[in-house]
DNA sequence: GTCATCATGTAAGCCGTTACATGATTGC
DNA sequence: GCAATCATGTAACGGCTTACATGATGAC
């Protein structure tokens, strides 16, 4: 779902196409890898449906300046970034040819990122995504999440257990050692999940004990 | 890579698509799951390239008969697949229509397998069933197949400590979760892969010091 | 006699890739 | 001025899925 994690990224920042594959990799570490194949196509779809808007028209591309990569809080960052928004205004020409095209997420596209995280599907491929981008849900609908992949997981241990039983042994040592080290990795990642759905709960507790529950939703 | 999977299922022992598929799923814990629209053309290619044969004719389906499903040793199994094959003969009726088709391995099916094996991609999807085969390898190689996996693996994590860097804060505590389960999911694939590798050498060293060689590679 | 399961196949389509083509900018 | 990197795009193709179509067999 590579709509997601665009969206996700640009939900957060405007950025350029080169800049977003980037990104993507970054996020689950160079297991989601995205190629400009896919990419560009998907941008292009995505601005055809109205969810992202092309901010900055074809500029000369000077790297560093858009991106605003970097630790800065808040209040600082914003300062550069006006800072720099008028350096560009200077410097600016439209060299005829290529150049960066900056996309930023409009009301549809946070609608339509909205739909995706709420999409129940939890797949290997797909939950990484979401979790990445699970500050954009309401807290109660993050609980969901988290939640529905562990059951999930939960269902393919439970699943593993009475195939092993049916398959018994006449199973050769490579196979078995394959086999034990998938259910330890699905139960390191339940482990994970049980963490995430405490805290979560948590969470919950004190902002309904405290009576603030509006706050986790800064949608 | 669905070829490797049923040209490794094959070698050990005869089957037909249905089943094919039931023991591509068990394989590797439902991560790995085939739809009958990609396993009857894969097997339908195979059978074109001579990969693959039609052993048994359509014949009227009888469940549990071709797969010998159980845990029965070598001989006593030998022993129950006669019995089974003649009370077949008795028994098959060419009705119209559908009915089993058993595929078995031809002599350029092991060829290609080896080949597929053989192959240095190691990637998510395909190392599993590579290592779910890999009995078929000579120790040598299927210990170089680990070595492969590892280092690529220690490449990841390389690549995301310097990433971490760069990224440095300003990520969300999801995110951030999401990425230290996933440095923690690699690091135990890489235990796991010690494991094996050492293991390996470790039976590498038996065989040179008893001098047998040839011993492990059953080809 | 009918329903679940077994069993094989085809067609349309989705989602992604690789390979190709183009050009700008930066550092040396 | 030349190479590496940044940057955007297109076209062909690959592999797999879903949905559809068909039919046999066994259990009740």
């Amino acid at each position: 779902m590579i709509e997601l994690a665009i969206l996700g990224l640009l939900r957060e920042q405007d950025l350029h196409g080169y800049e977003l594959k980037k990104r993507i990799q970054e996020l689950h570490g160079s297991r989601l890898t995205v190629s400009f194949g896919s990419l560009y196509p998907a941008l292009a779809r995505l601005e055809a449906a109205g969810a992202v808007k092309t901010v900055e028209a074809r500029s000369v591309a000077r790297p560093g300046t858009i991106p605003a990569t970097g630790s800065l809080s808040g209040e600082a960052n914003a300062f550069f970034a006006r800072r720099r928004a008028l350096a560009d205004r200077d410097r600016d020409r439209v060299t005829a040819g290529r150049g960066r095209k900056v996309y930023g997420i409009t009301d549809e596209g946070h609608q339509y990122l909205d739909e995706l995280l709420d999409d129940p599907t939890t797949d290997d491929k797909t939950f990484p995504l979401k979790v990445a981008f699970c500050r954009y849900l309401p807290a109660e609908r993050r609980l969901e999440l988290f939640e529905r992949r562990r059951s999930q997981l939960a269902g393919v241990l439970a699943g593993e257990r009475t195939n092993r039983r049916r398959v018994g042994d006449r199973i050769d040592q490579y196979l078995r050692s394959l086999r034990e080290h998938d259910t330890e990795s699905i139960q390191h990642d339940i482990t994970w999940l049980d963490r995430l759905i405490d805290e979560e709960r948590q969470s919950l507790a004190t902002i309904n004990r405290d009576g603030q529950g509006q706050e986790d939703h800064p949608s």
